[in-house]
DNA sequence: TTGTGATTGATAGTCATTCTCAATAAAAAA
DNA sequence: TTTTTTATTGAGAATGACTATCAATCACAA
């Protein structure tokens, strides 16, 4: 059982909840899933592994690893809801390219800092935040100019 | 005629469509609106103007404003596509509350600038960013702790 | 072991949004 | 001014991501 695995567990007992062997298949999954994915994308996952969890299944468990802080929703692609691994990871922003969907990550320290003076500014205690830069990666400026 | 209004003609002539009268009650509803507003929210107030376009209408012209600039799609707000005007209003920021819904906007040109650089330093040519950041406003703060 | 209530699977339901298509209309061409 | 072309409309059907339903099953506390 790794940390994330106990994570899961305490946090589902914490909230009088049952540790199911799906909801571990589902975990288990998201901590090997690529770094961005929808619900459908991992129902999909877990059925190419020859797991039988049915998708209202999937569905239920994500708010449930969205809580216990797990996962983040992120970006939007093609309207749809897509998330990423939190457990381990630092925090970052994304960049997406409209041309070809690319999704740039990054982290800049200075952001952070402003962010954290901008909510003392307003007396908002954060919870999360999330920046998104929609334009063009630099292949795609190439190609844009290329068509002219 | 306005500013706006120019602005949306000459977008749908150059783009080889047409200014229809739907199209100007949709703008001109969308002049008067409040800050943000959804879809469904622009149909029910031209509705309450008297002025019959359908639904339909109203979904297919939104992409459009956008696409001019005048218009932009901002927060989510319970998974439903929000939008505010942006022809003649500056670029802005939002910390959503989540106790009780408020958004609180924010302009911070440290911010502006230090994306500008996070764009150079990939070669990403930006069209456009949003910060969101959600929490607590200093009513809500107070309000939970004394909820215990 | 028993009891309780959470959880499952699979399908029906929901709803914001988009599609369809005949009729209409904007605007360019004659 | 009239005709032609094709974009656009309205209204309801369709779509698809996601949620609700419910009988059966199961996790876990006692």
């Amino acid at each position: 059982m790794n940390k994330a695995e106990k994570k899961f567990r305490e946090h589902l007992k914490r909230e009088g909840l049952k540790s199911t062997p799906e909801r571990m298949v589902i975990l288990r999954e998201v901590l090997s899933a690529k770094k961005h994915f929808n619900a459908d994308e991992l129902y999909e996952s877990i059925h190419k592994h020859n797991k039988k969890v049915s998708r209202a299944t999937v569905y239920r468990t994500i708010p449930l690893l969205v809580e216990c802080g797990l996962i983040i929703e992120t970006l939007r692609c093609q309207g749809r809801v897509s998330y990423e691994r939190t457990f381990g990871f630092e925090h970052h922003d994304h960049m997406v390219c409209l041309g070809c969907g690319k999704i740039i990550e990054f982290k800049d320290d200075r952001l952070e800092e402003l962010q954290t003076q901008i909510c003392e500014r307003y007396e908002f205690k954060q919870v999360e935040h999330r920046l998104g830069i929609r334009g063009y990666c630099k292949e795609c400026v190439v190609k844009r100019l290329d068509k002219g």
